[in-house]
DNA sequence: TTTTTATATCGCAATATTACGATTAATAGT
DNA sequence: ACTATTAATCGTAATATTGCGATATAAAAA
């Protein structure tokens, strides 16, 4: 049906899903590569950079947004975005725990 | 168009992506949490564990198993799954290096 | 005030995802 | 051989995502 059921899960396992989510289109994850390679604050010169049309470099941004992974302050005519560096916290922590509590022997 | 232009991405931005989208799904992430908790490996008990039918969990796990983020070893009748610790190390060291690289002092 | 410039949003078409029931396939037990 | 049991696959309906062009909004520049 194409419907989550998000209410069956815990909150933890929503945020997570959400934010992998985010990343989850090459588009996105390239978005954050370049936000993190010209390190100070950028607008939409990702439109010149990514072979996308600017309204849906727009949505993805929005995406990111929604997600926690990227920030945006407005700055005159243009919209300044920056990585949200607790965002990406959560996930290494997460996936470090992760690592930890693997069992490497009680595996098939 | 609801299709991904993957050529125009590199090898480890496709590669990140269908990773994080693998884990962008309540369902697939509390797989995950489950297989961590049952510390050995598991066929579908899954089924008796969450709200979704047979056929939707194994779904889930076909697309956990093409990300590379479980393993699943057949066992008589039934079919024994566990987590890939390999492809989370991939997971946790990208997020590792982003974290090095942003630039908290250039951020707006 | 008019014109740029930068972004967001709307509406749409194409495609993908999610979920389910039904069916299939394959092994184990009787 | 027959019958469970386990899990994958098929078909399908509902919904979501992706992407674009066109339009809207809002601030800066002329």
């Amino acid at each position: 049906m194409g419907v989550t059921k998000k209410d069956h899960f815990t909150e933890q396992q929503n945020k997570i899903s959400a934010i992998a989510k985010a990343l989850g289109h090459p588009a996105r994850v390239a978005i954050i590569e370049y936000l993190l390679r010209v390190n100070t604050c950028i607008c939409s010169d990702i439109v010149d950079e990514l072979p996308l049309a600017q309204s849906t470099i727009s949505q993805h941004l929005k995406e990111l947004k929604n997600a926690g992974l990227i920030k945006g302050n407005i700055e005159g005519t243009s919209i300044c975005y920056c990585i949200d560096e607790s965002t990406f916290a959560v996930l290494k922590q997460y996936f470090a725990n992760i690592i930890l509590s693997v069992n490497d022997q009680k595996c098939c």
